[in-house]
DNA sequence: ATAATGATAGCG
DNA sequence: GCTATCATTATT
């Protein structure tokens, strides 16, 4: 019963759309052992192009950034304070970066710890999520009222970026 | 409040 | 080369 949501969905729509609409949506992840484990996705973060301050296409395309330079539908991971792996989708069109950013998922909240949990490491690198057969993503049904807030984690990003309202959060009912 | 922990960008 | 910084979290 797998409904995978097809790279042009995240192609043909902004971080923000996507942000906003991954909500309640299933990522699933096959493990190593072929386990397949579902979760609901709870909270992102939407990084939109380089003149977004918070968004680290901000540098310009560097061998960290470059896939979000691609088309949508790829995985963006990096490692942040040494020791959390932060799981991204790119989205838009080629040299338009933008990423989404996986804060929360039904097990857990805070995108360290979903990195965790789904054992995200730099190998998903780039990982096409229309072809991947250890990560993708799946429509689903949900209901639930969504929140709108700003960012977090990016005081260095001044003003005008850091205080737009780009955080999404489900509250299921 | 702060330590943990390492890749990265920016500067030389 | 060197170093400050970092889309965080667990622990005090």
């Amino acid at each position: 019963m797998s409904d995978r949501i097809p790279n042009s969905f995240f192609q043909e729509n902004d971080a923000l759309f996507v942000a906003k609409n991954l909500l309640g949506k299933t990522l699933v992840r096959q493990f190593e052992d072929g386990i397949i484990k579902r979760f609901q996705i709870l909270e992102t973060e939407a990084y939109l192009g380089e003149d977004d301050l918070a968004c680290h296409a901000s540098k310009g395309k560097t061998p960290r950034t470059s896939v979000m330079y691609e088309e949508g539908g790829l995985v963006y991971v990096y490692l942040i304070y040494g020791m959390y792996w932060m799981l991204n989708i790119v989205t838009g069109s080629k040299d338009h970066p933008q990423a989404v950013l996986i804060r929360g998922i039904s097990s857990c909240i805070g995108p360290g710890r979903v990195g965790n949990q789904l054992k995200i490491d730099k190998s998903f690198y780039g990982e096409n999520l229309e072809l991947s057969d250890r990560i993708w993503i799946e429509n689903s049904d949900f209901s639930g009222e969504i929140l709108q807030t700003p960012r977090i984690g990016i005081e260095y990003a001044g003003d005008i970026w850091k205080n737009k309202p780009w955080r999404f959060i489900l509250i299921p009912d």
